[in-house]
DNA sequence: CCGATCGATGCATTTTCATGCATCAGCTTG
DNA sequence: CAAGCTGATGCATGAAAATGCATCGATCGG
């Protein structure tokens, strides 16, 4: 059974409704729904779902990170959304799915790459202006690594 | 080591360059590249990528069904933009990542669904309005299941 | 500084997943 | 229909991931 997606839902909606002070807490909130697991598991659910226990006035709170969160999504969505790259030495191209050039280009002028001079977007294709040409390669290399983290669909 | 996906992303490339029209054969030009499996693994994995063996005019080949590819990607992506379907009983409400709600609302109208009117795109915000208010929930409902289907990282 | 509370982690166990082998099923050709 | 390819699948195995248990370490309030 896919007992951990589940488990990992369900953490996420119970800490938008409740306030949980305890990995023990959550662990009782999650028996209540009919899941059970002990609170190691939580210590490395809550880890790797980038959740953080804030240290609120009336005691600790664990709370998602929603401005991790949002640049882990974005980092996989614009992942997906690049299908290829290539680069002829003083320009990076890549190309996109339909309509989701200028989404990338958005991304890639808000990562604030110093190699990075500027972005140009059309409908599926985006410009990528090297600082120095002597980059492009390596510029290529380090968006190419971006999409292709996420390819075991594509 | 990370072997499926190393495999699987050479698998596509080689069916770019090469006609190829058995899985033993593809098998044959894997090992060249340094990767061996058998051909169970083979079928195992053309059917979880997708690629169909297409009966040319110069025997089959295998080759990827690039619009299902692309559906099916387009999808993940656009689930995972989403991050809130609310409904009013008259109009369903997204709520989407930053600057993607155009994107979004394009989905939806190519996805041609009978239950949707017409979409209406902000920067974050999408307004859904449904061909019947009645169908108002149902149509919430079908859209949040596409946004859930991919939380893994949300 | 002490004790208590809570989270992190090493280790062993269980569960899940990927893969190969052998075999079955389907299609094509004669 | 028989023979020969070619792909799909049940089963067993080995590898990897998830989980629980026990324990350690850190933090906080006296």
């Amino acid at each position: 059974m896919g007992s951990r997606s589940h488990r990992r839902t369900l953490i996420r909606r119970l800490l938008q409704d409740h306030v949980v002070s305890s990995q023990e807490q959550l662990a009782g909130l999650l028996r209540e729904a009919g899941v059970t697991c002990t609170q190691a598991t939580l210590s490395r659910d809550l880890r790797d779902m980038g959740i953080i226990r804030d240290r609120g006035p009336d005691g600790p709170v664990y709370r998602i990170d929603n401005r991790a969160r949002y640049l882990k999504v974005l980092r996989q969505v614009v992942g997906m959304e690049i299908t290829s790259v290539r680069s002829n030495g003083m320009l990076v191209v890549l190309r996109t799915l339909q309509g989701r050039a200028s989404g990338v280009a958005g991304f890639l002028d808000a990562w604030d790459n110093p190699r990075i001079l500027g972005t140009l977007a059309g409908d599926d294709t985006v410009f990528v202006a090297p600082a120095q040409p002597s980059d492009c390669e390596a510029l290529a290399a380090e968006i190419a690594e971006l999409a292709s983290s996420e390819q075991e669909l594509l």
